[in-house]
RNA sequence: GGAGAGGUGUCCGAGUGGUUUAAGGAGCUGGUCUUGAAAACCAGUGAUUCGGCAACGAACCGUGGGUUCGAAUCCCACCCUCUCCGCCA
């Protein structure tokens, strides 16, 4: 959410923004800006009126005291009465309807942000590791993960549906191994391990940006509890209205969850395998920042999330989203892509961003480093640390033999207690 | 799921319709005293939001409604916590 006195003091520059992430946001811009200055009228006027009610109101046991007829009183306080309540309920809907609009307009993105349409005009920063030269021809992953027997997305629809899959055997364990090998990684890093609810209230989902707007992208459960399409939500929400000490950031945390996500509007696209599921594992790293040190814990988040990804030995570059390509909630993003030999290219497994004050407005989520400095908004980031359906999609390609096993990566071997998978 | 109790400021806690602009205590900040500290004493102290250049005004006692000239206080709904019972991994 932006800062309505943001918007106030400099609209043009709020509208430029919108412009250059291709969503130009000019005419609901100017009815913030048209709601901002009735609300802030009429709201200066009851003021004043309340202020009569209240003086009124504590001269009335004097008067009663004094045995005063305070009828009069009475009738003309009742007038005063049925105006304050009216006018509060004028401003509670302009407070409404300013609120619908400005939780739909996205970040700002940060100067460094290069300008551009869409994900054509993104920035490769590095590129990291050799992609393999096989002396055969590579199979993608489904195929690899369906002759070991270890990936079954047909009784997975018979089942549940469509984009599920059963892990089986030394699948379900290469998975677990790979959570724990994150885990146990980002806790090296500094980041403190928590396990999240995987359900969250409306209060949560709007906090970190999901709702309003993208309520079709996630699965709604009867009692109006989401299932969580990251572990951002919940962990991000953990300090949800919260004054955080000052002197304790950053905070770090890395966590697991399943991930839930409708999919909406992506029929046909990735229809086999693991890159695209309903349902699928992510250990995610979160930071509560200092707003002047922000940016630098962006840098750190992405190093380390391309650390476990180093010690896989999996090639992969970093790319810097331009402002057509970046998410609603973010100021800066890098997507972290691994190279998969079934695409020819690079796949996003990671995408790190720094969030500003953007999410923190929303959750109300502040700190303060003494007693009597004023409670400021904290910047939030995270990324991804990483997706673990598409690191094992990763790994059974990049790492397959031409006799259709597949090599287990050094770091993993002693979470799955094997070398080779066959 | 059933029954009961409760949610008040940084914390504890009083408060069942009007000098409550939330008592009292703790904590915190400053001061006195002291070689220094502790204790004691004195003073100050809303980690909130909105409007206003400011003075100041308004809102805020779990959340949302309602009654009233006036609500922390009365009424309704909801959320959360605790205790007991039931069920359960």
């Amino acid at each position: 959410m932006l800062d309505i006195k943001r918007i106030r003091t400099d609209a043009e520059a709020v509208k430029r923004a919108m412009r250059n992430r291709n969503k130009p946001m000019d005419e609901k811009i100017d009815e913030i800006l048209k709601i901002d200055e009735e609300r802030r009228e009429i709201s200066t006027a009851t003021d004043a009126l309340k202020a009569e009610q209240n003086k009124v109101s504590k001269l009335i046991p004097q008067y009663k005291k004094e045995g005063k007829d305070v009828s009069a009183i009475f009738a003309e306080m009742k007038e005063i009465s049925d105006k304050i309540k009216a006018d509060d309920q004028k401003i509670a809907e302009l407070e409404e309807a300013q609120r619908k609009i400005i939780l739909e307009i996205p970040n700002i993105p940060h100067n460094s942000v290069q300008v551009g349409k869409d994900d054509s005009d993104n920035t490769e920063m590095r590129r990291v590791g050799e992609v393999r030269e096989f002396g055969f021809e590579p199979k993608p992953h489904w195929e690899i993960g369906a002759s070991l027997g270890i990936l079954d997305p047909e009784r997975a629809a018979k089942v549940t549906g469509t984009r599920f899959h059963f892990y089986k055997g030394l699948g379900a364990r290469l998975e677990r191994a790979i959570i724990s090998f994150f885990l146990d990684t980002h806790m090296e890093s500094g980041y403190t391990e928590m396990f999240p609810p995987f359900m969250v209230n409306r209060a949560s989902m709007t906090g970190t940006g999901q709702l309003p707007k993208f309520e079709e992208d996630a699965f709604k459960l009867t009692n109006d509890y989401f299932l969580i399409p990251t572990a951002e939500v919940p962990v991000t929400n953990y300090h949800r209205d919260e004054i955080l000490d000052g002197n304790e950031l950053p905070i770090k945390y890395c966590a697991y969850s399943a991930c839930f996500r409708a999919e909406a509007g992506s029929a046909g696209r990735d229809t086999r395998g693991l890159i695209r599921q309903h349902q699928f594992n992510k250990v995610e790293l979160v930071k509560f920042a200092d707003p002047e040190t922000s940016y630098e814990e962006l840098e750190k988040l992405t190093n380390d999330a391309e650390k476990v990804l180093k010690l896989l030995g999996l090639p992969y570059r970093v790319v810097n989203l331009c402002t057509g390509d970046l998410g609603f909630s973010s100021a800066k993003t890098y997507d972290i892509e691994v190279w998969m030999p079934s695409y020819g290219r690079y796949v996003e497994i990671s995408s790190c961003s720094n969030f500003e004050d953007f999410q923190a407005r929303r959750a109300a989520i502040r700190f303060k480093k003494d007693v009597k400095d004023k409670a400021r908004l904290v910047h939030t980031l995270n990324g991804s640390g990483v997706a673990v359906g598409r690191t094992v999609a990763a790994i059974l390609e990049n790492y397959q033999n031409e006799d259709g096993s597949v090599t287990v990566p050094e770091v993993l071997r002693k979470y799955i207690g094997t070398d080779i998978i066959k």
